[in-house]
DNA sequence: GATTCCGTTCAGTACGGACTGAACGCAGTA
DNA sequence: TACTGCGTTCAGTCCGTACTGAACGGAATC
């Protein structure tokens, strides 16, 4: 278990960042330990500090070094696995944003272009009344409006971080 | 039921979104359904047509109308209670941050400053070595760095939303 | 080649939370 | 005052999924 107080406070506070993200809680706190620690931690002894199975610790390291938020490094003479935290938070959430949100975004954006051929398709079979098929096409240009909107951050998220 | 495809599938993406975002997919649904409504709909229709319990339409709406998303409108000769949508997403997003983020933001920054005495008591009563204290504070300073970078942020989305 | 020491995988459990159905409260209506 | 129609509340169920323990495989040591 871990000793430091301050030390157990941030792996609290980051397993609940992950949580509240829809990420196990485990991989928060695997990191936020990592992140704390001057020396590469074993697998084992991740486990024992944090009080979990081993078998959490393995999935998290998957995850995290899959992330490229923690690397796998070598300590000569222990056959044991050593992960360190790679800290630059900033390059994953840019990262996330390129690999996971920026692609979501622009397949949205195409499938929302594509849905109002279904709409007027649908007005046509008698699924939708003429006023309902042009409200429907009115909200989805303001809703195309937003997406353009989000997709302007795009180039000051990749400035700043 | 909702009988336009076109309709459907962006209630069941809205749905998506929120699941992925933690919040119930009913909350998501009902959003989608009156935000491609052009007349408000009662509690009772609402639920029939996403085909989903009453209760749960109830405190969706309750929820959405806390956040300003949707609003209760009368109509006249109908006992019922109508909601209709309120299609400024934009605005929805602004509030979100405002209400939820930056004050959380703003709050780990005060907690992570008071964290460093935190972590000098747990080196004083030798919980932590010499080594360790320092490493702490230097990456609890690289993590409030990435803060204020965050915090920059603030402007741009005001702006742009 | 046998053994020990790792890490991974997998079936099973535990848990949180969304959703439901029924009971309740509360207005309007007779 | 009884009754009906409406929305809310609450206990219970169901479902997804994080986590565990044990079995497995593989490499290094003897």
């Amino acid at each position: 278990m871990v000793d430091s107080r301050g030390r157990r406070s941030v792996i609290e506070a980051a397993g609940n960042l992950c949580r509240r993200v829809g990420l196990p809680r485990t991989v928060g706190q695997i990191y936020g330990l990592l992140f704390l620690s001057p020396r590469a931690l074993s697998l084992e002894s991740i486990a024992e500090q944090l009080g979990i199975s081993k078998a959490s610790v393995s999935t998290g390291t998957r995850q995290l070094a899959s992330w490229g938020a923690i690397r796998q490094v070598w300590v000569p003479g222990n056959r044991k696995d050593h992960f360190e935290a790679i800290p630059e938070i900033g390059g994953l959430i840019r990262n996330a944003y390129r690999q996971i949100l920026k692609p979501r975004l622009d397949a949205s954006q195409k499938r929302a272009a594509a849905l109002i051929e279904v709409l007027r398709q649908d007005y046509e079979t008698g699924a939708l009344t003429k006023e309902e098929f042009d409200f429907c096409c009115r909200r989805m240009h303001t809703l195309s409006r937003l997406q353009k909107g989000l997709q302007s951050f795009a180039p000051l998220l990749e400035q700043i971080l």
